[in-house]
DNA sequence: ATTGAATGGTTCAAAAAATGAAGTAAATCG
DNA sequence: CGATTTACTTCATTTTTTGAACCATTCAAT
């Protein structure tokens, strides 16, 4: 059964196959989140692994394929729970910065280790493989950055 | 600064690189979900994306990563809007199998059209590094198929 | 067969999450 | 300076998700 879908799967174009794999990766990655850290809602988790770097809410936003007053509302619960704190972006001091806290750094770091755990025991990859697979990821996330951030500013 | 978020990826492991990736791309791809076929929830689309071949709504139920009940609501609601049917499991009366209808078919095709013109579009790989891509989602995806399988049924 | 436990799915009321319209404050433009 | 736009907040409403109680079928052990 599985050999036929597989076989099937074989026979589409390869961005197709492509998409489906990276289907199946994130739902392993969002399935993890469920198990450790129990604290932190869905939405918490995706705001700390985005949170990098300090950003403003209104990128976060469009970042995460949502409106301003669910960022607020995720905010104000990391910032209450000691995740984040919000500083004045000094650029423009109507936006806010969000900006991770020890705590904060401290439990995006698990989840990236998190992260790092579900893809290998996941991908089923050998090392060469998953060098090469993160080779062509760095440059897909590159490229959308690169084409992101203005189809981000859309509407 | 998108060359400072780069170089600093380059330093985390390739499972974080990789899984990084993953997550961008993914979530261009929802972000293509809200733009056509605005009569289907994010939801909707999933089980038509998860729904290559029938499936039984418990399986769906631990592949969505959700509850018996989430199930049973959006299939009535793809069932009401016909894109698919209930039928009777032959091998165990107590389960359904979720079929697709022809228009149920027709849009899940759609969506996997868009899925890999999003790839198109974000991942800005040249032909082969797509191929070569695909080889190795493809693995992946009949990797963790074959290990997910045995964790589904947990609990 | 017969009974008891487990499984697959449904119902529905309650909880959680997401939205959008109206509001505040700061920046920008003419 | 005043008008307009931008960045975020508030909060009432809508949408989505959940979980407990339930029905029907299957499975296991007599």
């Amino acid at each position: 059964m599985t050999d036929d879908i597989s076989s099937r799967l074989a026979r589409l174009s390869p961005e197709i196959q492509a998409m489906m794999g990276v289907y199946a990766l994130y739902w392993k990655l969002e399935e993890s989140f469920d198990q450790i850290e129990t604290d932190l809602s869905h939405q918490e988790c995706h705001m700390l692994i985005k949170l990098d770097e300090p950003k403003r809410m209104g990128v976060l936003a469009s970042d995460m394929l949502t409106v301003p007053s669910t960022i607020t509302a995720t905010a104000d619960s990391l910032e209450a729970s000691g995740h984040l704190s919000r500083q004045r972006d000094p650029e423009d001091r109507r936006a806010w910065l969000l900006v991770l806290t020890e705590r904060g750094k401290r439990v995006r770091s698990m989840l990236e280790t998190a992260a790092g755990d579900v893809f290998r025991r996941a991908s089923g990859l050998n090392d060469m493989e998953t060098i090469e697979f993160a080779r062509m990821a760095r440059k897909i996330r590159d490229n959308i950055i690169e084409i992101g951030i203005p189809e981000g500013l859309k509407k």
